[in-house]
DNA sequence: TTTTTATGTTAACTTTTCTAACATCTGTTG
DNA sequence: CAACAGATGTTAGAAAAGTTAACATAAAAA
């Protein structure tokens, strides 16, 4: 197992997903259960959701609320994945064949300490107008 | 309960903040009973972190190792604290008053679809170096 | 030395999540 | 219409993870 970035790294349980994508639990398993999303489990089975996982729920709500069906969405998904990784460096694929659960980790705690995520607050302020009435 | 941005939305159960920070459970809790963190509680008692609350017991470890006790902590954050937010515009205060939790989801999910958070992993990249041997 | 600080360990209990089964609704198709 | 398939709800029982509280202990401070 090894995850290329914070994108893929595995942090959130299924209740905050929930929340967060307004799905219920069941569809969330249901939806991985027809591969659509691929949770990693944690030492004790329970699902860990990535960023990336969640990015993907989101996508598949938006187009359930469009009346596509699961095997739509699917090859909807396919179809961008494909879109999207046109050409991989060969740098970005292999160097990072072997980095452990561990090492991400890290990698995320010298992120949250060194760059600018905990910093760069101004997309949140700048959507912020949208959510009052 | 009202949270101004990503950085203080309750995300992680503990059992991921350990993995990030490599404090112990107990080492966690108990820096909360002592007033350096203050994770909020899920409606079943369970604690949830921020990615403020991680940059926090980051911060503290890094004190730890340094020899540095509680109550010395404690005295170095609040300076930060202080010396961060010099002046409070009004705008970004009162404007967030009332937003609710699931107000605060609702954008956190907006940032993951339209933000550049799931683009940029520059950052990662750069840093990759650092962890191989 | 005695006390305090910081952390480990354990026990009993509660919450959350898991799988699996069965129920239900809805849209499609014969 | 009737039957089926797809998608989701609901429930039960088990396992995992989290909670508090108590007691143990090593190291530092007094």
């Amino acid at each position: 197992m090894t995850y290329s970035d914070r994108k893929s790294m595995p942090l959130f349980p299924i209740s905050i997903v929930t929340e967060l994508t307004e799905l219920t639990a069941r569809q969330v398993r249901y939806y991985e259960e027809k591969g659509l999303v691929t949770p990693v489990r944690s030492k004790g089975n329970r699902r860990l959701f990535s960023f990336y996982d969640v990015d993907r729920l989101l996508e598949i709500k938006e187009l359930i609320d469009q009346g596509v069906n699961l095997a739509g969405i699917k090859q909807v998904l396919k179809v961008k994945s494909e879109q999207q990784e046109p050409i991989k460096h060969k740098e970005e694929v292999t160097m990072r064949e072997d980095i452990s659960e561990k090492d991400l980790h890290k990698m995320l705690r010298r992120e949250l300490i060194e760059s600018g995520y905990l910093n760069h607050s101004s997309i949140v302020k700048g959507e912020l107008s949208r959510f009052y009435h």
